[in-house]
DNA sequence: GTGAAAGTTTGGTCATACCAAAGGTAACTC
DNA sequence: GAGTTACCTTTGGTATGACCAAACTTTCAC
């Protein structure tokens, strides 16, 4: 087992090797890796590469390092794809553009998404979406609490479809934008607001109606926008 | 300018510190990093640390590095999303679910777009698409050149909505799935039927009518899909 | 001025060493 | 004997110093 060709990357090799492993499932998922001065021995390379490898694949997001443990396997799904853009995104998150471009993306992708729930969404997915709203509506006295349920209200609507990358999606819009309006900014009154903004978009999906339900989510949408604009004083969009 | 807390990553506080440096420019954009045994002094770090630094931000898409060249800075964008997401999401693509997966959103985002292009094309757009497609037309005759086009048309679709995260997750599936379908399974017998298929869709924008729009763009991406299915044998989707 | 040759810089890799924290073990307390 | 504590070993983080080959510069010949 040694390494092949020597374009002057050595540490490449032993990323491409451990990753097969790792996929392959040789490197059991959750498990920590060897001793970096065994893998040395293992792929007869210094250490310095096969700290880099490791660098590598950390960064790849297939294996996750503590400051001082072993590094441990993590087999690659869409939450790893999160997690790699998540390191880049947020340089684009520092322009006030790039939050509006996120935030427009995730109103894109809501609005198809609630017109999808009108057309298609299953008996399941109603009741999915009629058990979130009332967990929504019982914590409108708890901001807290009312958070929580406002995300996996939406996350019901990325899950209607059962594609794996809209959770995903989900899940990186709520992470990367600014969890810290919503927590911070809420009020029983606005979650009172938030909740009929809900309300409206299951009623249209109920009737099946998928204009009004677009129409609903936008709204509701572009308000929270405008709120927090509005609040944190920024000029114009 | 020494390294504040220990935590056990050196290496970290001079990605900060060089992350900084290139986000505001103080490390020009498309200019190469300093020597390494320069950064070494000017952080006053050991090499290995220089190192494992560098390698994190090649990782993370901020330089590009080539073998044995001096790494290029590269301020972050939406390329370099993409870029960083690239590495895991092929592991994902290595499973008939994962490629399914990943076409499934690429059709509801394009039927989302054709829609919203239906109803909110302006005039450059409608420009933009009548020149895109009638390239198409002509290229017809050449499969290579036909794939060229093809891909332009659709890239017209992500530019409607003037935010730069749509073309990039166009670059994202243009690049990911599997390019080699398009380029290798196409005659102009098929040419023929796509272009034909994106006329389709572009007339019913013009007409301004969103349901037949996205009606045509769903049938233009689901048919390709099953041909690239029966053609490789693939069992049911 | 142009291209070849010689010299210098610099990235890639290795070997070695040291430290401190994690992990494990044996002794020790109650 | 369960729970501590003291101690020893392993192992990740970092620093040095060295060497090579490829990239870069300068020199020099024509």
């Amino acid at each position: 087992m040694d390494i092949g060709n020597d374009t002057g990357r050595a540490a490449d090799s032993v990323v491409a090797m451990l990753e097969a492993k790792i996929v392959s499932g040789e490197l059991e998922n959750q498990t920590p890796l060897p001793a970096e001065r065994e893998l040395m021995e293992q792929f007869g390379a210094s250490r310095t590469v096969i700290r880099e490898a490791i660098s590598k694949l950390s960064s790849r997001g297939l294996i996750e390092t503590r400051p001082r443990f072993r590094p441990i396997v993590r087999k690659p799904d869409y939450a790893t794809v999160l997690h790699a853009c998540g390191n880049v995104v947020q340089h684009l998150l520092t322009e006030r553009s790039g939050i509006k471009n996120l935030y427009d993306s995730r109103v894109f992708i809501e609005r198809a998404l609630v017109r999808e729930a009108a057309v298609a969404a299953r008996k399941e997915d109603i009741v999915n979406l009629k058990t979130a709203l009332e967990d929504n509506r019982q914590a409108i006295p708890d901001s807290q609490e009312f958070y929580r349920t406002d995300v996996a209200f939406h996350g019901v609507l990325y899950r209607i479809p059962r594609n794996p990358i809209f959770p995903t999606m989900h899940e990186g819009y709520t992470s990367w934008l600014a969890p810290q309006w919503d927590r911070m900014l809420r009020s029983p009154e606005r979650n009172e607001v938030n909740y009929l903004a809900h309300k409206a978009i299951l009623d249209a999906i109920l009737e099946r109606d998928p204009v009004a339900a677009e129409e609903a989510l936008t709204n509701h949408l572009k308000a929270a926008w405008e709120f927090v604009r509005v609040t944190f004083d920024w000029g114009d969009e």
